[in-house]
DNA sequence: CCTTGACCCTCACCCAGCGTCATAGCCTAT
DNA sequence: ATAGGCTATGACGCTGGGTGAGGGTCAAGG
């Protein structure tokens, strides 16, 4: 005997508005407990649990898909999801840091009243050239340097546009992992996907089974690794370390 | 005699992509220096040079219209609207900051390895009541105590979908004003505007013509304000000051 | 019983900042 | 001359809804 509310009542107990709801509606995140015969929505209490977590999860700035990935898997891990998610909030605020300070600098030159050109072509570099320094920062702590100094001559010696060109491949790789999650990891689809990645690793590094392994590892150690992949789909830092783990094992150890 | 550039070109010498030229020249952000008479686009130093400065404005999160208002308007004070922009990046480095408190919060709970069950109804209010409790804090510090407990009462006694109206109102009336800006701070229609806004703030609390004048003070001295006004149009919130102070030395003078 | 006003429905277009085709024209080197 | 690389325009896609338009529905009061 549960009560019905009707869209107004619950935009106003929730605070959203009655069009968020016929979103969530439309893209199932929250379809009401019935429907009149003259296609009323009517809620029910169960349907008023499930909104308060879609906007604690909102709050957090979790997108509606990722929501709904999470709320309608029981088998979903939150607290994993909301660690990666984290990491992800972790770098934002990191990078928040940073252009506060580029913001900073640069007001500090135009104090002194300068006209306004920007100083040379430089600036285009500048925070690519920033990330390259981190990453290689990161691999330093965890690798041998031989390798190290392998890979960053590799990256050194192309181009600006190859560089992009290579980074685009891998993108197109991971987005295809992503997007086939549901095969599971160590299925031949995944699998496939994975061996084209391990491949395009190699374009940086010659990178056996064991460093491969302990790459998947760094995906779901490292925070600034793990938002990379969290923003491209929910729980994937997770299910490539897996993947990877599984590859490594079976393709890589057999060949070498 | 300089060169010319094409769309490929720049886009490998910048490392955006094509599209994003394409985009750039729609909305008149940048402007091929001529185009050939088949319609292919080719740029010369100058553009490059705008560019840059475009890619600039980017990387630290201005919008493609800001930009286009500071590139395109030499009166334009850019130290200003770094600042401004300044607040509100400093604003979304807090929140973030929130973000991850409260998901470590969340974390610590769920350690405890209890259900996924959300402690009952109190997470809608959660972060409204949080941001009332500061905005309170705000109007503590810089006004007579009186006035404010006034405030704090007309709120309290507002019902949610109330103050949601109320809330509304105000963003309509703020916005107005934002499209009118460039008919200056003391015409006609602005300043019709500004005694809606007036009016808006009476709603919480009596607000004659000093008090009036301080708050637009308020709207270019504390963060939180300069980000909400800066978010809604670049140079709002100097404009919002301005104008308030017009009216309040003008409209709400002569009538008191 | 009928009207009024509050509420509900379904389209369907709008924002940013491009990505991603589709389809077609252009240019140049062999 | 033909291939393949570059170019153009146009149009739809994404996120999370906002903001109508144009029309049906429901409860209360006269």
């Amino acid at each position: 005997m549960s009560k019905r509310y009707s869209v107004k009542k619950v935009a106003e107990l929730s605070g959203i508005t009655v069009r968020a709801l016929h979103h969530y509606d439309e893209i199932g995140l929250l379809k009401p407990a019935m429907r009149s015969e003259k296609k009323y929505r009517y809620y029910d209490e169960s349907n008023l649990l499930r909104l308060q977590q879609i906007l604690f999860y909102r709050e957090l700035d979790f997108t509606l898909a990722q929501t709904k990935a999470i709320l309608d898997d029981p088998e979903f891990d939150f607290v994993k999801a909301l660690q990666a998610h984290r990491a992800l909030l972790v770098q934002r605020h990191k990078q928040m840091g940073n252009l506060i300070q580029t913001v900073d600098q640069t007001l500090e030159k135009f104090k002194g009243d300068q006209p306004m050109v920007l100083q040379d072509k430089d600036l285009y570099q500048g925070f690519d050239q920033e990330k390259i320094d981190r990453w290689n920062k990161e691999v330093d702590e965890k690798y041998d340097p031989e390798k190290v100094a392998e890979s960053r001559r590799n990256v050194g010696k192309m181009s600006k546009q190859q560089f992009k060109e290579v980074q685009k491949q891998g993108e197109r790789v991971t987005r295809a992992i992503s997007e086939a999650m549901d095969k599971g990891a160590g299925s031949p689809e995944i699998q496939e996907l994975i061996k084209q990645h391990h491949a395009w690793i190699e374009n940086f590094y010659n990178c056996p089974a064991d460093m491969y392994k302990g790459l998947g590892q760094l995906y779901v150690e490292n925070p600034e690794f793990t938002a990379y992949y969290e923003k491209i789909k929910p729980g994937l830092a997770a299910f490539m370390c897996q993947a990877m783990g599984y590859f490594a094992d079976t393709s890589l150890k057999a060949k070498g």
